[in-house]
DNA sequence: GGTGTCAGCTTAACGACGTTAGGTTTGCCA
DNA sequence: TGGCAAACCTAACGTCGTTAAGCTGACACC
């Protein structure tokens, strides 16, 4: 005699318990169902952590033995989720036939990679506290291919396509740019009223060009 | 007999109502206090309802008389805050040599302003629904000092310091730029590595070459 | 096979917050 | 001097994040 039909779809209904060393696994099955609810309603502020718990079957407390609280948690999901930029650019760029071909591509995978997922990108890259004890060279940094890029920006300096800058501050310059693009095209409607696209060949273009000259 | 003393400091203990025709006032004294305990908490999340009635001496319901909802009151703080940017800016720029030297010091107004503003700056261009149904020429647009921003890069245009460029497209990346910026400014801590300043004229320095060019 | 233990949850509830329905006071005009 | 509407209050609802305290079932050990 089965005390609940569990052929039903699997998580509205008790989930089960998981075994002894197995529960990291309720951690990663709290983040799916965090992100599949923050793809869906597009606002942290609208993800609760009842809603969540429905998806995965357990109840609130539950949560906390995993996070600290709910910022960790949406913060924690975002950080999950942007390990794959890295990834995503670095297959944007596998094509480029030079150097400076190479920080175009990077460029446009950063910002197309942000559009696509506005919400991680804002509470990874414009939220209050988003890093609050963060050391100088934090893993944010990495998240967002930062070395990669300064390696990209050694490899031009190297090769006379730009003048001698230190590298660091001109990929931060480079990461600026692009941030502010993807930053305001995620925030304001209508932005920008040029089209987008137009926008970013400009700004990187212009920006070449400066980096070209003394 | 008096009921309440009311020689005390004034906000807490009953706020006197207001005219027939003055309804309004009271609005400003909600934008007054909102501001404060902005300015005060740096957080809207931790700027409560209740904490802005006890400051202005009401309750809770006639903030609702003034503002549909705290979204609305938090917006319309930081969109009055934000008007004196445009004043900002243009005192700033006030002793500028040349057309390109103003733009250089309006980036610098700019980044400054958000900076000493972070709040409000968040709320204003970072934040997810700010604007929602606004046209394309949107009023936020001018509250930045938009109009003033293309106007500059029209005479650096006819003037023949930049190349022909559309002074819209140009002002959008410039914006972009210094919104970059502040905006990271702002969100990441210990940002840039290589100090604000230095990269801000490395930024504004490489745009400026870069739009002199073809 | 029984039994103790402890990781892995649950039940129940607290306190704070945004918001609303409905009442009450007060200036002003007829 | 009434009446009316603007201006505000009282009281409460529902939701949310979070916590204290208890249950339960998988596993090690005898």
């Amino acid at each position: 005699m089965h005390p609940v039909d569990e052929t039903m779809t699997a998580p509205p209904g008790r989930r089960q318990r998981a075994r002894r060393g197995q529960g990291d696994r309720l951690r990663e099955e709290i983040l799916d169902a965090t992100s599949a609810l923050l793809l869906e309603r597009g606002d942290h502020q609208a993800v609760d952590i009842r809603s969540v718990c429905q998806v995965v079957g357990i109840t609130p407390p539950a949560v906390y033995l995993h996070f600290a609280d709910k910022a960790a948690l949406i913060q924690a999901t975002c950080e999950r989720h942007f390990r794959s930029l890295d990834d995503f650019v670095g297959a944007a760029v596998a094509g480029a036939t030079d150097p400076m071909d190479e920080l175009r591509c990077r460029g446009r995978a950063y910002v197309r990679f942000g559009i696509e997922h506005p919400e991680q990108y804002r509470i990874l890259f414009m939220s209050r506290q988003a890093h609050g004890k963060e050391p100088p060279g934090g893993e944010l940094l990495e998240a967002c291919g930062f070395a990669a890029l300064v390696d990209n920006v050694t490899r031009l300096v190297e090769a006379g396509a730009i003048g001698h800058h230190d590298p660091v501050l001109v990929a931060t310059g480079l990461w600026t740019v692009v941030h502010g693009v993807t930053s305001l095209a995620i925030s304001i409607p209508h932005y920008p009223v040029t089209g987008l696209d137009a926008l970013l060949e400009h700004l990187l273009g212009t920006h070449m060009r400066g980096l070209a000259g003394p």
